[in-house]
DNA sequence: CTTAATCCCACCAAAATTGTAGGATTCAGA
DNA sequence: TCTGAATCCTACAATTTTGGTGGGATTAAG
């Protein structure tokens, strides 16, 4: 399962995209690049009702892995620092939650050998292999644009 | 990512589907239904080192579950209920770690409404409903016995 | 009667999750 | 230059979940 730290990240990230959705919908065909407006967490958590401290980490965390960029002080808040078409979801879920896989031994990204099990004939490895590769065929090709502009 | 306890019950459940191959194999085209044969926990244990305190309960819970049979006193143990190849794996992961899904409102067999989300217009209601429709492909298509016979 | 096994439930320690507290820093605008 | 609005940062606190352990009761075979 998702952790509430992911789930509060999707909303408050769709919320992000929706908020700036003017500017990027004049970027269709390489239009000059508006520098991206940031948008403060209080305005967020206004249409998603959340514990802006709570936010405030979760944010924290996605602006160190590289996702978000931030603007002090006044007239400050949080940016996406890419496209939402070119943050699929794999990638904040793994900021947030560590891995997508089910065990370590078939994780791409947090890979840890399990003791005692020949990874070559071990049917548990294949099997969860196969499911690593099923969540991921959907989540590596979902992006916060399609989070964001699903219900219109 | 899977707990212990499925972990655990995986290579336990392997085991006792390995150590009951002979009278599978003579399965094999109706044969009359030989009774199956209680293994017990200590065996198990043998194979796969693991505490056999918590295999016990977590054995139990999969007796609860209609999954395994038992048999107690000398010479008791446990058996499958029923063919190895009639048990996905998405069952006895649902009785361990409960939900599949990653959110509650996506999940088929523990849902719950997400308060304050429309689901039809939810973009991430949708986005989960497709990794969990990716993952029960795989689970609900994979058994013990595909867990057991995969490295031979 | 002894021994081997499951059954059952209470409990416990450690870890992870879900936040909260409080101050430091930065910046815009009056 | 002052004020208010915002992020930055770290520590820690409460609760829940995980990963077991202990001890005895029950059942059955020999």
């Amino acid at each position: 399962m998702l952790s509430k730290k992911a789930q509060y990240a999707f909303r408050a990230l769709t919320a992000l995209v929706e908020e700036d959705m003017p500017r990027l919908q004049s970027l269709e065909g390489q239009s000059p690049h508006d520098p991206a407006v940031p948008v403060p967490l209080n305005l967020l958590v206004q249409k998603h009702p959340m514990s802006v401290k709570f936010l405030e980490t979760i944010f924290l965390e996605l602006r160190k892995a590289g996702i978000l960029g931030s603007k002090k002080g006044k007239g400050g808040g949080y940016y996406l620092k890419r496209h939402p078409e070119d943050v699929p979801l794999a990638q904040v879920m793994r900021v947030l939650d560590g891995p997508i896989a089910q065990l370590p031994c078939v994780s791409l990204n947090f890979y840890e050998k399990c003791e005692g099990c020949n990874e070559q004939q071990c049917g548990l490895h294949r099997i969860m292999s196969d499911v690593r590769d099923a969540q991921l065929g959907v989540l590596e090709n979902r992006s916060l644009w399609d989070l964001a502009r699903a219900g219109r």
